[in-house]
DNA sequence: TATTCCAATACAAACGGTTTCATTGCAAGC
DNA sequence: GCTTGCAATGAAACCGTTTGTATTGGAATA
């Protein structure tokens, strides 16, 4: 491969300014711009990245700590983040972190060794959390979809509470009061707020809350299918679900429908995130939408600026969703 | 951040010494090995992975090239590239291609310019159409799910000629005759692999084949749901659709069920890669099985061969499909 | 005891760019 | 005509490791 030196001598230069008709053309006279330009056309020459890199001590790379790259909702985000990663000229390093606190910790490392230059956490560990003695601001770090306030990096996130009371709220107009509660791992923040949200709905409409029709589970179909399955069995009272995903909801109406029901007219269910599929479910699922690669370009966007040291570091973004109706939740008649 | 020569003078040893510490432990007497790793330890000593790397002229990483990161199928490669990847040791570079020519070409330049180490393709185009000018071999390529036989590098793939024979085999020991085909993207090299197998499904049982029953369009829910409002207005006496993946099956299913057919009885439908969303479905969708997890496993094993010299070249490895039998399609009576 | 050998370590040269600083030559100003 | 200033370019240092080769000292051998 051709390297700097034979661009040079082949167009009669010095090596700085082959290197400087890439990096900064204005600064030659046209004409050795020419010939150098020329040169390196003829040997095909690309410049070693990894030397560039080294020596201007930037790899133009941020790392993704993904939970799960299989998961829908995630891989959106990913698209969302690459779009504007590579918009602004920046290589994307993936991890899938499994939720594990030693791989994330290792993707930290990764800009202490230069590898990224930053790092964009979808995860809901803190910052703080992962490298307890190293203050904020030293890695460049944002956090987004699951977040924890307060942080002192920036951060993407939905109003977890509000949307959650919005879709409660929806579905008590709808007339229902025996609502089961499809939730998510309980040790989630996320969980924790959507439940939140419901429960003020509730509080709204007067109706009691009741802890035994909530069931804590995985964030996935097979995950909503069981929760499903306990709830149901001990309650067959229930008219409507409120699921914490849209995965548990389809979960969820699987069951319910192997257990004889049939959709939307023994059972409302409700889901929450917007994936594809619920689109295409039968019943098509009544959700929120949860704009997934929007906060993936809104957090790489942000991660460009803090590598660009354009804003100070707790930039909080809070993105609006929105009530998607189709039909899994219908009137109580 | 501390560097290798303020470890060595904490240590009393040479630069070298404190390199080999890591790199080659044995060569090393054990009392100087504790006090440089002491010494490192002490100072919180990280080796600049950039320099490293500059100078070993290896990145340890490779990059994958993902038609579309957001869908689930590649998702899940994905997902089993990087478990492997993690084992072995490298970092995963993810580009999302949207299956355009340049993106592709650009990220073979990326190991040109020592970006990455080798780049495993996920879309179907051939690396000598991305480079003709480059002699297969100059660059670490793999390709996975989508090739095109014979390749000069190593592949990855199941057979799709007789996984789609098996499936329309299986519809059609069922009773159907009449059977509608929902084709992916026409000029990709898998949908005529797949329709080849149909045909030749068809030809055993003596049933003749109608062109005008193949509809083509996207991978997708929605390219789906497209073709079969298409395909059924035109062809009201269909009892079975043969789709080329279960996106498209789900877009079909919910056509259909939106034209007012009770699924399966007016209709049976069979998909393609079973993705999970499929055993969630209503009907729970017939498919056939494609190891995706495993495809990523053996891409990214077949790459960290190459790159050890391992494997010569071209090393093609076929993985075995599974009809899995669930509900969407059923005996006609 | 002198020689040889080997293990342990140090020295210094890479690796391939970028960037600072110095130099050159020419145009403009006096 | 001489000085000044600026644009264009070159020389060389530098980035932080790794690694080939040289050196050292002590143990083993004769």
């Amino acid at each position: 491969m051709a390297q700097i030196r034979d661009v040079s001598k082949r167009a009669g230069v010095s090596p700085a300014t082959v290197s400087r008709a890439f990096s900064d053309p204005g600064k030659l006279s046209k004409d050795t711009l020419q010939r150098v330009l020329k040169a390196a056309e003829e040997l095909n020459y690309k410049p070693n990245s990894l030397a560039q890199v080294f020596r201007v001590k930037r790899t133009n790379s941020v790392l993704v700590l993904v939970p799960d790259v299989a998961n829908v909702l995630f891989a959106r985000i990913v698209s969302g983040i690459e779009r504007i990663a590579v918009e602004n000229n920046y290589y994307l390093l993936v991890s899938d972190t499994k939720d594990d606190p030693e791989i994330e910790r290792a993707g930290l490392e990764m800009v202490e060794t230069h590898r990224a230059d930053g790092v964009i956490q979808l995860g809901e560990r803190r910052l703080t959390d992962l490298a307890p003695d190293l203050e904020a601001g030293r890695i460049p770090f944002v956090q987004a979809v699951e977040t924890v306030h307060p942080m002192h990096y920036p951060t993407v996130q939905i109003n977890n509470f509000s949307a959650a009371e919005a879709m409660a709220t929806y579905l008590l107009a709808l007339g229902h009061r025996k609502i089961g509660v499809l939730a998510g791992l309980k040790d989630r923040h996320v969980t924790a707020e959507r439940l939140r949200g419901f429960r003020s709905a509730l509080k709204s409409f007067d109706v009691p809350f009741n802890e035994g029709l909530v069931e804590y589970g995985p964030y996935s179909m097979a995950g909503g299918a069981q929760s499903a399955l306990r709830l149901l069995s001990r309650n067959r009272d229930l008219t409507a679900l409120f699921t914490m995903s849209d995965e548990i909801a389809i979960g969820a109406i699987r069951t319910a429908q192997d257990l004889g029901m049939s959709l939307p007219d023994d059972l409302s269910v409700t889901g929450f995130d917007n994936i594809d599929f619920g689109k295409y479910c039968t019943p098509p699922l009544t959700t929120v939408m949860q704009p997934a690669e929007r906060i993936g370009e809104v957090a790489m966007t942000l991660m460009s600026n803090l590598l660009r040291g354009e804003i100070t570091g707790d930039a909080q973004q809070t993105l609006s969703t929105e009530l998607v109706i189709r039909s899994s939740a219908r009137r109580l008649t």
